[in-house]
DNA sequence: TATGAATGAGGGTTCATTCAT
DNA sequence: TATGAATGAACCCTCATTCAT
């Protein structure tokens, strides 16, 4: 998706290009975009600065790149993997697995803790940003949606629970460490469990015993 | 529109002071950090840049205070009203009631926002935050597995229950808005309803049926 | 000499002023003048930066104060006793022993260090200071040439044995500490030996021989 | 007029950089060097504040090369043309005329005046600089021990001698001008005389009335 | 492609000085 | 006398960006 850029004839070019986003997304979250410099991404790419500047046009472009790259990412790794699956309640539960496994593994932690950099974005440029985030969010709520409606659950907003969902996943950023004391499956399975049993109540208890049962 | 400069008495030195606090966390908070200027914290301020350091020592000292300020609140708007309330699940529920209390209504979503500026902090001052923002996730992380052990409720960590519960509380700030469709109240009802009826499963479902039933 | 300063009736007034000179004597000579806030000063002499212009009207007055109160000590322990002594030869004696014990022991190490921070000061200050220390040079070489007359010495330019003398002496700022090897006494000593002897060759040896005989 | 900037051509890096530490040298002997602004430094050299940054990392480390590089110098025109005088008196006398004619003429009368400036510098680069300016003061004294000991002088404490001498030599900063009334031949030789004779006596003056002779 | 050199703009901070109280 | 607050100017330094080579 996303075709901006051209094909190139040079053999390594993209190949180029491509670790400079890579590593951009890294020290930008490493030390904040703004308290990053040019230098600083140069040198992690093993450039010049100007030799980077080959390769982008400006450093807010390079944000927007790296941001659009993380969401791009975010289609491959959740969006589109859960097209094929057709019952709600195990959407939702493989979202959350999905959403987690991106985040906590895929080194798009990187992407989730810059998404508020969006500020420093050009309007065209943030709004196009902004435009994709908020489609997750309405997937999201459109799959919890599917879900409450299936079990008859009728006192949930799924926006508001598609919110509160999306703060348990993304806030992981804050605190999860490789080296911690929780797997990712752990955290999966406690999340799933707090968000399904906490919008389903009874239903979601039930079926976990039939399943248990089985 | 604030009046430039009021008649200056004695005295005034602590007001201006804490003005400077206050407007620093807003800007720092709208801009961030690193994007905000000094100049930008003084003409907010209604101060020269000079003028602002009288009152400061540095610009990273001025972070640790608004953050240190923003957790002061913490402290005096959830933690101590807290103590008072001796049953478990009363407690939960208050909780999150206060934070978002704190975090969408008394200013305090801009600290939220800042929290994780610590990286720019000296090593002392991040540690000193940190240890109060750890104390914050061990009080939730307690409250939490007092409430699971009075129901019976085996199989949660109250750690991962609590990181979770944080991060549907304080991810508010990246899409809480004052003229948003969801009032507060919404948001508490159904942020309580679906953390205790995660963690808790049907024996919250039949307390909210006997309460109901009163 | 120099009556700039009016008499003041309140009593202590002169007592922190001529504080504060010597004061600001030590800190400029520690630091540096340029290196030197007022802050600096004023902290040093016990006052706030607002009450030390109460004393003094800049820094750079501060300054001209400074040396040319170093340059009243000169006259008042230099200049002054040398009135006295007739005999030209032990005039320079003595004129290397009082400047050295200014220098070295009368805290005035300190002026002389800042004796070419002159650059600073207005054009009508720095000329009055250059005025001054022209005189002392003068006055050197007029005893330089009384000695060189008396015993004969055709080949010594006094002017140029001057500026040798005060080299020697005033360098000593750069390498003199209390605590060091050589005693005032043991410097005089050298000095009178070298520069005596070195102007005066077989006179001075002979000299000595009959000093040392009787 | 030094020509604004002349086409460049790969090398030009090292020439410009060395102009850099000439032209600061001049500047902050000139104006002190705290009185001295990197605008000054740059535009003295023909450049801008930022680009004078591409050839230094900051003006302390500048200061630190200024001093280092004079005392460059004085290795090359003062201490190893010494190495190849074996007499002993011929040495001193070398090393009156070599430093003097270092300090008169080449330039490095800056560096002389900048000597005290290393208060600024940091611990380590003010220790290096301070090792090196020790040697010299060792080196004399050494010289002058071999001068005394050959004559048969025992009153004279060489280390003591030494701090007479170069005051002698390094005052110069203080009054040399270039169109002043004594040229550099007259002070060098009445510096020998006074020094030689200064330390010697009746030896230096048998000495030189054989030289006469002849 | 790649780079060393250069720059205008702006950053945080300090300073000598003033003034109402 | 004394002071806390304030300020304009200046300082050192960094940055994103450009360009000749």
């Amino acid at each position: 998706m996303r075709e901006k850029r051209q094909k190139r004839q040079s053999g390594n070019g993209d190949f180029t290009r491509n670790r400079v986003f890579e590593v951009a997304a890294e020290v930008f979250h490493r030390k904040g975009y703004d308290n990053t410099s040019m230098s600083d991404v140069a040198s992690a790419a093993g450039l010049t600065k100007a030799g980077l500047y080959h390769h982008i046009s400006s450093k807010e472009s390079l944000l927007y790149t790296v941001l659009d790259y993380g969401l791009d990412l975010t289609e491959a790794y959740v969006i589109r993997p859960l097209a094929g699956i057709s019952d709600p309640l195990e959407r939702l539960e493989t979202m959350i697995d999905l959403h987690l496994r991106l985040v906590l593994e895929e080194r798009n932690l990187e992407v989730t803790g810059l998404l508020h950099e969006c500020r420093t974005l050009s309007a065209s440029d943030r709004s196009r940003i902004n435009r994709r985030k908020k489609e997750y969010v309405r997937m999201a709520a459109g799959i919890i949606a599917d879900v409450t409606k299936k079990y008859n659950v009728k006192d949930v907003d799924p926006k508001l629970a598609a919110y509160a969902l999306l703060g348990m996943l993304n806030w992981t950023y804050q605190w999860y460490k490789t080296s911690g004391s929780s797997t990712r499956e752990e955290i999966v399975r406690t999340f799933q469990r707090i968000f399904l049993q906490g919008i389903l109540g009874s239903a979601w208890v039930d079926r976990q015993a039939n399943a248990t049962a089985h």
